[in-house]
DNA sequence: AGAAGTACTTACCCTAAAGTATGCATATCA
DNA sequence: TGATATGCATACTTTAGGGTAAGTACTTCT
């Protein structure tokens, strides 16, 4: 007799301590390394999926991809294509994904305050930091 | 002729990433689901770690101890013993650690305003939240 | 005598996330 | 003719992180 796991034990976990914790409940939708970083590049306005990647050239296409659709999924951005060749895809924050950067903005403060010799690095990407919509 | 791998890609794509994002920076300190709950349930001040267990039961002691080792390594909090038997361990937000809150201040912010359902249970939450140090 | 509390440690396993590599469809450009 | 650009999809492999379970050291409580 085979035992049959209905669910992993780490998601039943996640699932109680976000229900409780609204900062949990935010770890759900941009925790991992990158979101934040797509989230990040798209605060200063609509993006194509090839100008995504040209900011972000550690990241693979795979990955980009990926976190897009979760994005999107989570209505964090909404994706547009035009159906042309070659396609022609756009990407932008919606309004729950633009409500984030105040979070984004409290990071980056706390990243320049906190990192040493990175600090001048950050206070540069600051100055470009879109302080309004 | 072989080609070495010198060193595992994903943590070189990180250090790309963190080096000019200062919201990757934030993320390599308090990434990963667990290291927010901590945080935020040391925000009401010093506690043990027998009291850290109890308020965030779905955690288990090999991944608390683990993250607040790594979280005590980077400098965001601090931990104290007394060489007493039974062990008496304290743990509390270091300067740094205590600069997280408008960060996790403004997900709870978010959290409320786009949960749905679980927006109440947020806004209860958010009733007790130390708004000042 | 033995159970319970405290703050861990260690060993082993499993899963989810990330990386690598390749392919596709179509049109335009050289 | 075939190279290039675009926005993906798919298959396979690797790695980091988390889960389970058990043990330790010492004392106080029962």
């Amino acid at each position: 007799m085979t035992v049959v796991k209905e669910a992993s034990t780490i998601q039943e976990n996640k699932t109680q301590a976000f229900v409780n914790c609204p900062v949990t409940f935010v770890m759900e939708k941009i925790g991992g390394y990158w979101k934040p970083i797509i989230l990040f590049n798209l605060l200063s306005g609509t993006k194509r999926y090839s100008e995504l990647k040209k900011s972000i050239p550690a990241i693979t296409e795979k990955v980009l991809i990926q976190h897009l659709k979760q994005l999107e999924n989570d209505g964090l951005l909404i994706r547009r294509s035009k159906p042309v060749v070659p396609p022609y895809v756009t990407y932008e924050l919606s309004k729950s994904g633009k409500e984030m950067r105040p979070v984004l903005y409290a990071m980056a403060i706390w990243a320049t305050n906190n990192s040493g010799k990175l600090s001048k690095g950050f206070a540069r990407q600051m100055k470009d930091f879109p302080a309004e919509k």
